[in-house]
RNA sequence: GGGGUGGUAGUUCAGCUGGUUAGAACGCCGGCCUGUCACGUCGGAGGUCGCGGGUUCGAGCCCCGUCCACCCCGCCA
């Protein structure tokens, strides 16, 4: 037995027993005439006394003990003396003095000290991933990921919900993004690819009747990174049979209490807010708000057209809108401060950014743009705004999507600024997509969410009936598509599938793509559909990005055990490397880059 | 592909307007130390200033290029 339980876990129950401990040297305290050490394990941390007294012979050894030494010791766990107690650590009553020493295993000086990990550059983290990941922090990070699956896979367990493992290596498919490419040796120039998730695969588990599927997988996409966003990233991905869009909205609502209650011990609301994907976009700016704080987006237009402001007019006379938030407590900035918002802005992709400073104590408004406006109407835009004296009203006018991103975007970075941001877990669903997105460079439709999305109700039947050339009905389709958002973060999304042939033919028809090239795309799920698929939908939810939110983390690549880097290099391992001419030849590749081959 | 920030000792950083021997703290190595818990104390070692080029009498500092890490846009659902 090299241990009898962990550092963390003596108690004063143990004191009078002899007992052993193993783990790592994390502080050393020799003061010559007794040595202290701090050992830790996953457990947590105690303090092991060397003495003369004791042991003079591991005493004598403990002087060469450094940082990470892995070392196994046995003696009696002895009750600190008065006075030397630490109350820092739950072990701090007690110590144990150390009759035996074992170097289990030495260890080289550290590249970076660990205590000091924290604030070590991520570079370094990354390379020496293994000591990363003995902090404290880390494990804690890693520890809660383990919980939150479990959590969530009892949950779906308990509802009747089978784990089914679909292919790693599977059909590339043309949509969506980029796949990450493996070369078929027995079939020279031909490629599987990696799931960007197991979309296909879980609907013709609904065909085969399995009805209700689960799975916690690795997904790959291709495309360029983002503090949330890897190359690799885990899904809850989940399909029911029989169910509409209510069933799994409950259902994911259900798992989130439980996950929140169990994991958190923390009391999440349901069912939860829910707002259009159009009420979204006018209050808030974007498809995925952050609920913590409150700085909406107002509507300006219709007091814009009483100004004589020709920037507002000429955006409103070209199909653009003018919209406005409040920066509460800004009209203070002084001239700088606000050419700073204003490169803000720019660099958002504004051309400008209007303000109007709310003075009533001193009578009224101050801005460049006052003299444009009736006072009645200064006086009603602060109204809509909900402004008072000292506010600082923020105007954009420009194209819709322009407007929108560079306000949600301001109104976050306000947020921060103004410290707005309340502690705590806002979820809401966004729900009634847009069916279909106008891809301008390509000039056609393509599916916001994918192809399969089934259209709402109400809508079905104008898309079957409609022109495939009227944009302007095609633009007005809903989607049974929903997205689900925690402070700020989709954390998921999913939709219920189109089930009926007649509804599906006629999607491929507005995508413009032929039946040769729907077979060859989606040929095997399209094969499936036709022999009696019930009606189902899905959801999946992003494992990084809620266990990142869940523990409070900047980046996921703080919940994921070995991340890459941007460039979406492993640091560590090394990976992507080149490899040996002969692995080329033998998958008949050929590149037309000039590489050292060295290990 | 584009915009931004950073790269100086093992680590985290400082380094002025270009100026002669590039610093600090922590860590490391050696000595002393029986109640510390970020122990203390005395001494010591440690530098391709990311890399390449240029300007200059002189470059860590200025210019050009390039590589790496991070943040963002595009991309991605």
């Amino acid at each position: 037995m090299i241990r009898d339980k962990g550092c963390g876990e003596v108690k004063e129950t143990d004191i009078g027993s002899v007992m052993s401990l193993s783990g790592w040297v994390f502080r050393r305290r020799d003061h010559g005439g007794l040595i202290f050490i701090d050992l830790r394990d996953r457990s947590g941390l105690c303090q092991v006394v060397f003495s003369p007294d004791v042991s003079r012979e591991s005493h004598e050894e403990a002087h060469d003990l450094r940082a990470e030494y892995v070392i196994s010791v046995s003696g009696e766990m002895r009750k600190r003396p008065e006075g030397t107690e630490n109350p820092n650590i739950p072990t701090g009553n007690v110590e144990m003095y150390v009759k035996k020493l074992e170097v289990l295993n030495e260890s080289s000086p550290l590249p970076y000290s660990m205590e000091e990990a924290a604030d070590a550059g991520e570079a370094l983290r990354f390379k020496h991933r293994y000591l990363d990941l003995r902090r404290p922090e880390m494990q804690r990070n890693l520890i809660m990921r383990h919980g939150i699956s479990k959590v969530m896979r009892d949950y779906l367990d308990e509802k009747g919900f089978l784990e089914i493992e679909t292919p790693m290596l599977t059909k590339s498919t043309p949509e969506g993004a980029r796949d990450y490419l493996v070369p078929s040796r027995l079939n020279p120039g031909h490629f599987y690819a990696l799931p960007q998730s197991p979309q296909l695969f879980k609907q013709i588990l609904m065909v085969s009747g399995l009805e209700k599927y689960f799975q916690i997988v690795k997904c790959f996409r291709d495309e360029d990174l983002r503090a949330d966003r890897q190359p690799e990233f885990t899904q809850v991905d989940l399909e029911i049979s029989f169910a509409d869009r209510e069933d799994i909205l409950q259902l994911i609502e259900g798992m989130m209490k439980t996950l929140f209650k169990n994991m958190l011990d923390t009391d999440i609301e349901t069912p939860f807010h829910r707002l259009t994907f159009h009420e979204s976009m006018e209050r808030f700016g974007n498809d995925k708000p952050d609920l913590r704080f409150g700085l909406e987006l107002k509507d300006m237009a219709d007091l814009a057209w009483k100004g004589t402001f020709k920037v507002f007019l000429d955006a409103l006379q070209n199909r653009g809108i003018v919209k406005a938030i409040n920066g509460k407590g800004m009209a203070s900035l002084s001239r700088k401060e606000i050419d700073m918002l204003t490169s803000e802005a720019q660099s958002f992709g504004a051309k400008g950014l209007a303000w109007i400073k709310v003075k009533s104590a001193s009578g009224g408004f101050e801005s460049p743009i006052a003299k444009f406006f009736p006072e009645e109407i200064l006086r009603k835009m602060a109204e809509r705004l909900e402004a008072e004296d000292g506010d600082l009203m923020l105007f954009v006018a420009d194209k819709p999507k322009v407007t929108y991103d560079v306000l949600s975007r301001m109104r976050l970075s306000l947020g921060e600024r103004l410290n707005l941001i309340k502690p705590g877990f806002k979820f809401t669903w966004i729900t009634d997509f847009p069916l279909l997105e106008w891809d301008e460079e390509e000039s056609r439709f393509q599916a916001m969410h994918h192809p399969f999305t089934s259209p709402m109700n109400e809508d079905a039947e104008k898309m079957l009936t409609g022109d495939i050339n009227d944009k302007e009905m095609l633009s007005s389709l809903r989607a049974k598509a929903y997205d689900i958002v925690l402070n700020g973060y989709e954390i998921g999304g999913g939709s219920i599938r189109i089930h009926r042939q007649a509804v599906q033919k006629k999607m491929f028809e507005i995508l413009d793509i032929s039946d040769e090239d729907a077979r060859v795309k989606f040929g095997f799920l399209l094969d499936a559909l036709q022999y009696g698929a019930p009606p189902h939908g899905g959801i999946a939810l992003g494992l990084d990005r809620l266990v990142m939110i869940m523990v409070g983390a900047a980046s996921i690549r703080d919940v994921i055990a070995f991340p890459k880097t941007q460039k979406a290099v492993c640091l560590m391992s090394g990976a992507p490397s080149v490899v040996e001419p002969k692995q080329l030849k033998e998958l008949h590749i050929k590149t037309d880059v000039q590489l050292d081959f060295k290990t």
